[in-house]
DNA sequence: AATGAATGAGACTTCATTCAT
DNA sequence: TATGAATGAAGTCTCATTCAT
């Protein structure tokens, strides 16, 4: 029964992915505890380490769900609306932003400032980050390809440079909201109103 | 004996941070331990422990460092550049933080982002970070309000919320500078260019 | 398995107390090092760190025994012996603390002096001081209401006040037999029988 | 110039021995450090090692003292009064404790303590309680002859051990009063009056 | 598969003592 | 003589990981 047995092993895997990226959030990769997660999960060591090979692992596993989140709903949202305009992705980008933020689970992009440090000396997470930032800006590289295509954008501009820039708005805006507390996607809708083409 | 000892102890300050910035830099607050520091700096357990009462004192000295680079070298573009378009403001930001962070003593923006993560959970961080980038960040309300004066910004948009988009670029770009590792000024000043107004 | 644990916990709590006892008697709770303990006890640090949350804590652990292994066995003595004048209870008592003391195990009367000290600047071990003795000392009191009854002791004092006095003798015997090295229950017993009514 | 010199540094190494002893007596002797020394002694780590070899030589210094102090002005008592019974002597000696013991400068008899303690572990201490105790006892003993030449002391027992057991009272006395605190030598003599002869 | 007690390297920090000035 | 910054051995405790049951 193969079935049962890898529903069984998915559970037992999200069960630890979850315990972690509790303790993650509120105290970041460093200082939470092979012992927290093991409590926070509610299994013994022995089963913890029967589905990781090590911390880093974990870290891996929660590192890769942080950076994960915002792109697939993000994906979303371009996916559907259809003449999306630069200030228009952006707004419902920051409002996904947002309501996973604001999940009751906690605020899973805390644990998405802890991967950028991670990533500047852990080449696994480093790996992870470049692929799914890569990926999550390339969407916004196609907004620009269309906006260019809609006339709404200067044509002779290198789409993956505007990519850049409209890509770059998401971490400053994160980073605000957790650090600074006072941004919101209405005022920084208004912002970008008042500043974009 | 004031003068002499007063600039022994801050010559002795500066080489224990300056060796704590240079491990963190390569490994992360975490992972730099108080031992490579002391290795490091070149001084004994005991002498660093003379300046600074626990690591997590030297942590914060590095952390306001790494905050406060950018924002003493942005000041001075803003004192004296004087019609200050955002697209100017920024490009001169852009082009200070890449030149600061390709100093031969190392990447400190790298440590910045450390200092990011640690503000999630680090009290002492978290106010260090919202000092700095709450002044860092009135300067590009400073220049949203100028270019109301000037015409050239929405003056019904509330300058606070200019600010804050302005200001995001700064981390975007960083962020994206020390792990996609393909943004430069000039890339991202032409994205800017076909984007702002 | 609660019972095969329990036992397990307790006896590896015991072999850890008993390490630390032999430590403290050679040097003393201060010149015991957990390194010590740790190789007295043939554990490993973080298995001794698994049933005491400090050092202090088995400083306490050890205290507590040496103080109240004498209590332990002057209750026996006070509980059979019925017509008991003060001169019977202190030789009996005497005899007892001197076969604790030449015990395989090492001399704990030596550590009931480490407490002693330990009591001016520690609250835990001064509570446990407290408790221990004040009801060693209620044993005392008892024989001098025992012996205001029969008539052999003065009913006008206060049986309070004939305990300290009778008390008194315990600690004055140990700390001569420990510091002089010339007392035994004998030449005490002549002294007692000398001076006592 | 000898004399001035001299008197200079006998003033120097009671500062030292008087700031150590205000150390001791709140901390005991190992938690006082010898920063904790200097500072309270309000000279430099260099002029406190030029008066003292090591933190040894100074707490055995203080526990000389503390030894010492009380042995002092026993020897006063019982060189005055004239006809000495036990009872008288030890009234005396516990009335002068008490008076030594709540001078200002706080309570020496705490500091005794501790030295009973370190003398089961160092050679030197051990000397000097043996010494000093040996000489407080011999007042005591002495007190024994004379009641034995008065005949109201059982001339039959030898004087040394009836000068053991009033001897005894003091540490046990002492040792009440620091740990239970309910002694005074009130109640103490007159628990005494009821058992002495 | 699961358990969780045990391991032990290594982290942070202290503090008695020295010595160049 | 006096200073006090510096030394570095040694102390306490943690925690990722293993393995006998």
């Amino acid at each position: 029964m193969p079935k049962v047995t890898l529903e069984h092993r998915t559970a037992r895997h999200d069960q630890i992915v979850e315990a972690a990226r509790r303790c993650a959030m509120d105290q970041g990769f460093h200082k939470t505890t092979m012992a927290d997660v093991i409590r926070e999960s509610g299994l013994s060591a022995g089963a913890v380490y029967g589905y990781f090979k090590s911390k880093d692992e974990i870290v891996s596993a929660i590192a890769d769900q942080a950076l994960s989140t915002v792109d697939e709903l993000f994906e979303g949202i371009l996916a559907t609306k259809e003449p999306l305009s630069p200030l228009t992705a952006l707004t419902a980008t920051l409002e996904h932003i947002v309501q996973i933020a604001e999940r009751p689970g906690g605020d899973i992009t805390r644990v998405a400032l802890q991967a950028w440090a991670e990533a500047m000396h852990n080449d696994a997470i480093a790996g992870i980050a470049r692929e799914k930032y890569t990926h999550l800006r390339s969407k916004f590289i196609e907004v620009a390809r269309r906006g260019q295509a809609d006339g709404t954008v200067d044509p002779d501009v290198d789409p993956d440079h505007v990519g850049q820039v409209m890509f770059a708005l998401v971490p400053g805006f994160l980073l605000q909201r957790l650090i600074l507390g006072d941004v919101t996607p209405q005022t920084f809708t208004a912002g970008l109103t008042a500043l974009l083409k």
